[in-house]
DNA sequence: GCCTCCCGCCATTCG
DNA sequence: CGAATGGCGGGAGGC
């Protein structure tokens, strides 16, 4: 002990300078990055980005081999150990010694963070909050883009996050898990965790979403709102079973994990204690936002729900207080994931803490209805890429009409096939869940399949006509605008909860910025068309090009969470009502239509079709399109791997982003497998562009000293995943279709994102949610400028993917400088090329924030330039590096500060507001709490 | 006083 | 069997 302590001691100083020494040097970079001071950033945007992208190569450089964060500490010759001894010298050190690491790091935020010795014991009183969970949690957020470059290893190691964040490892797990909950992080193995931002938050939402409607939550919540209010009067004391609906649900008893399906597999070996309640807790409260109407949830709702029983008895009191201490965790985390904010709501009893959702309203909501949800227990995560494979399959099979397999491509894929067969059969792959969930699934897939068909047919049949009618055509973002359009617009969402202007009033800011959305053009959308959307950048540093792979997540609005590492403004929103009247009433009315509307029309709509279909279809036929499907993709894949492979010369297939197909392999494929077919000829050809762009990238990847790919374990899987890469560059069916669709069953207004909304199902597009989602978002910003000729031919086309595809080549091709033009959208505007080159001068408005703190360096590279398009928005290009998303980036800046927009007074009860209505004054997302704390 | 929720003991589960 | 996880609730800070 002693002599632990003794280094201890002495670590202490080391590690401030080490603080020090890593901010100067780039190598660190989680310290000097995290932290950094506000006033740097914003000064020197650029200089800012650069660092981003300097460490991010140097991150994929260690790669593979270590972690980039472990490398870092190691390099830094720091002689930390492991956990246990961190835990014992936490426990040992002195308090003060502790705090004045905490200081260190908090200084770090408010300015210079680095003397090593300030902390001292002046320091010690460090405030509760400045030990908060949720400012831990933002320190932890700092560390990582919010849309990491998959093709850099994004391991995070428990041990140095503890470590850098001078935390006892038991709090990193209460993040961690949230953050798993939202599989925003996934679990590696022992220590190790994998970073995947919000790549996939919009999918986990999504499926959230669908699960809470599963499980009724809407209604339960409004029982026992309805409850309580009743019991009120009478007596409080108990509440009355509130069972009914649970009674009728209790099948549901428990929700299992819900698991995604890009996510989950990854450690299987580690995954036993999924159904662990801080992490399926986390997703019942994100759920219950999700489901409920006004998206405000008061704590006590909460927690009954998640106790299970609606009734408080005696002994339930302490279960209750302890599920809200929990809950008070796992919100804090969400707030420092800006997807909630602390409200009050106050009813007759009293004002009663509550969360208010702030953060994405429009997620693709059909996604795969299917099943994913975990539900069962059964292990649903393999599922996942033969889902995958089953929406390619049957995309392609639905899109039938519109686009034929070609035969080449058949052939391709009956060998394929059999390769597969052969992969898979292999012991070695990871995936041996999904052999055996293949076999569960077979129902599953059958249903999706008929799903996706149906949706095909549908929107083939309804769609065709491509002009999506841009929900609103309020293109900008502007509220003012909005608020217009929305007006005449009628496309109101159903409810008129106070709440959910506020919502949508808020959210479009940010996300029309973001969202790429319909918006009148659907010209084209990149995000539309393809979740990932290559683009080729100039290289920051490196100088060689660097391929963007934009997600369609990334455009989706975000608008929350990019924007704010800038400002962490508090935000003083209350929600509650100084009116007589109870924010419940209001909500539980609201909640009532919506409730009624979602939970009923959509999921048991849902169902019904997945049943239907099922037996319908049968499985083993819907399965074994699925194998053939599956094995397509790959098959297409593998051969251009091993194309490159061959060019490479060894190279290894390092795509630059595995985990990319890794995630949206869904998504991708799909599209991906149809486009094929339909333009299969122009395909081969453009693949093999592709691969030579790939090669190009990999090159220059490589000069720059990245690694590759990182060296993720060669799993046929894997390289499944990335094989289906090129074809999820094409995915334009989907898209269309979903213009389509969208047009057709929701109004206009409502913007679905695109991508996701391929796979909608029926049901899907038949519910109502949309309506009320309406969010802004879709509003905004048509990334790819409209006018872009290519928008108008993505309507023809039968598949805008095709499209994509062509125009990626064409821009890519070209080069690296040619820029953008790559990507199908924006490239044309000879704007962009014009930016491409310039390294993003002024705009970095990420980066600058107020007051403080967190930087997210990273994120992504940063980013590099807004491009404007012709049609006023700005677009964001962002190196490869970190996928930012264009929230990130350019748009922030807008969506920072506005607090015009914010001022949108939504009718409710304002406390603030004058007619007792509320006025809500969201603008500004962006803010982060956490000053508010302090 | 109540609302929050940090802290860390200690049970589990993993490796 | 020790380390990694994480459930859990006492109790204290903050208002």
């Amino acid at each position: 002990m002693h002599g632990i302590i003794c280094w201890k001691m002495s670590s202490t100083s080391p590690e401030s300078q080490y603080l020090r020494h890593t901010t100067q040097t780039t190598t660190s970079n989680h310290k000097g990055n995290v932290f950094a001071e506000p006033q740097a950033l914003t000064k020197t945007p650029r200089k800012a980005s650069t660092q981003g992208t300097v460490l991010t190569e140097i991150q994929s450089n260690m790669g593979p081999l270590t972690t980039p964060t472990k490398g870092r500490e190691t390099g830094t010759g720091e002689p930390w150990t492991p956990t246990s001894n961190l835990k014992m010298l936490m426990s040992a050190a002195s308090p003060e010694i502790r705090n004045r690491e905490k200081y260190l790091c908090m200084d770090s935020e408010g300015g210079d963070a680095m003397d090593p010795e300030l902390g001292e014991e002046g320091e010690k009183q460090i405030s509760r909050k400045e030990k908060s969970l949720g400012l831990l949690c933002h320190k932890f957020l700092a560390r990582y883009p919010d849309y990491p470059n998959p093709a850099l290893n994004n391991n995070i190691s428990l041990d140095d996050v503890a470590t850098d964040l001078n935390v006892e490892r038991r709090r990193i797990y209460d993040i961690m898990n949230v953050l798993e909950s939202l599989h925003m992080v996934s679990r590696l193995a022992k220590n190790r965790y994998t970073w995947h931002g919000r790549a996939n938050l919009q999918q986990t939402l999504a499926k959230l979403r669908q699960v809470g409607e599963e499980h009724r939550y809407g209604q339960q919540m409004q029982q026992i709102r309805q409850r309580s209010l009743e019991k009120e009067f009478d007596s409080d004391g108990e509440e009355k079973e509130n069972e009914e609906v649970e009674g009728g649900e209790q099948g549901q008893k428990e929700m299992f994990f819900v698991e995604l399906p890009g996510v989950e597999f990854k450690a299987a070996s580690v995954n036993s204690r999924k159904d662990k309640s801080l992490r399926v807790m986390s997703q019942k409260f994100v759920m219950l936002f999700l489901v409920s109407t006004p998206r405000v949830v008061s704590l006590d709702v909460a927690a009954r729900i998640l106790i299970g029983e609606v009734q408080v008895a005696d002994q339930d009191k302490s279960k209750f207080k302890t599920k809200v201490r929990r809950l008070y965790d796992i919100a804090n985390v969400l707030r420092s994931l800006k997807l909630i904010e602390k409200v009050h709501v106050t009813e007759e009893k009293g004002r009663k803490p509550a969360f208010e959702w702030t953060g994405p309203e429009d997620f693709p909501n059909v996604k795969e209805t299917t099943a994913t949800t975990a539900t069962a227990k059964r292990k649903l995560e393999s599922r996942t890429s033969v889902d995958n494979c089953a929406k390619n399959l049957f995309s392609s099979l639905g899109s039938k009409r519109s686009f034929t397999r070609h035969p080449s491509l058949i052939k391709l894929a009956k060998s394929i096939q059999e390769d597969r067969r052969k992969i898979n059969s292999a012991p070695t792959s990871p995936v041996k869940n999904d052999s055996s969930s293949s076999e569960f699934f077979p129902t599953k897939m059958a249903q999706l399949a008929a799903i996706c068909k149906i949706q095909l047919d549908q929107q083939s049949n309804k769609v065709v006509d491509g002009t999506p009618k841009p929900a609103v055509t309020v293109t900008e973002a502007l509220p003012a605008q909005q608020k217009a359009a929305k007006k005449p617009g009628a496309p109101q969402p159903p409810v008129l909860t106070p709440t959910e202007a506020r919502d949508s009033t808020v959210h479009l800011t940010p996300r029309a910025q973001f969202t790429p959305q319909p918006t009148g053009a659907m010209s084209f959308h990149p995000a539309q068309c393809s979740p990932l959307i290559p683009m080729l950048l100039p290289q920051h540093q490196g100088g060689g090009p660097y391929a963007i792979y934009m997600h369609p997540s990334s455009f989706r609005p975000h608008p929350l969470t990019r924007p704010q590492p800038t400002s962490l403004a508090v935000r003083s929103m209350t929600f509650e009502d100084k009116t007589g009247r109870s924010p419940s009433d209001v909500t539980v009315q609201g909640h009532s239509s919506a409730t009624n509307k979602l939970p009923t029309s959509s999921p048991s709509a849902l169902k019904r079709v997945c049943s239907e279909r099922t037996s319908e279809e049968s499985p083993s036929k819907a399965k074994r399109i699925d194998s053939s499907t599956r094995d397509t993709s790959p098959k297409l894949c593998e051969i251009l791997q091993a194309r490159l492979k061959a060019r490479r010369g060894g190279l290894v297939s390092s795509r630059p982003s595995p985990r990319a197909l890794h995630l949206d392999p869904e998504f991708v494929n799909t599209p991906g497998s149809s486009v094929a077919v339909a333009a299969n000829q122009t395909l081969e050809q453009n693949l093999e562009t592709f691969l030579e762009k790939e090669e190009k990238v990999a090159t220059s990847d490589s000069e720059a000293g990245l690694t590759p790919v990182r060296a993720v374990p060669l799993n046929p899987q894997h390289l499944h995943t990335e094989t289906l890469i090129p074809t999820g560059y094409l995915i334009p069916i989907s898209q269309q279709s979903l213009f389509s669709y969208k047009d057709h069953n929701t109004e206009s207004s409502k913007d679905f994102t695109p991508s996701y909304n391929i796979y909608h199902t029926p049901t899907a597009g038949s519910r109502p949610p949309p309506i009320q989602e309406f969010t802004p978002t879709s509003l905004p910003l048509h990334r790819p400028p409209p006018s872009s000729p290519f928008s108008a031919q993505g309507h023809r086309f039968p598949s805008p993917a095709i499209l994509n595809f062509t125009l990626q080549n064409l821009g890519l091709i070209p080069g690296p400088g040619s820029v953008p033009a790559c990507s199908p959208g924006t490239a044309h505007t000879p704007e962009h090329p014009s930016s491409m080159p310039s390294p993003l001068p002024p705009h970095l408005g990420p980066h600058q924030r107020g007051g403080m703190v967190f930087v997210k360096p990273m994120s992504p590279v940063p980013v590099q330039h807004q491009m404007t398009s012709p049609g006023g928005r700005p677009l964001t290009l962002i190196s490869l590096q970190q996928m930012t998303t264009p929230e990130g980036t350019a748009l922030p800046q807008h969506s920072f500060f506005h607090t015009p927009l914010a001022t949108v007074v939504t009718t409710s009860h304002g406390h603030t507001a004058p007619a007792g209505t509320k006025t809500v004054y969201i603008p500004q997302r962006k803010l982060d709490v956490t000053n508010e704390d302090t």
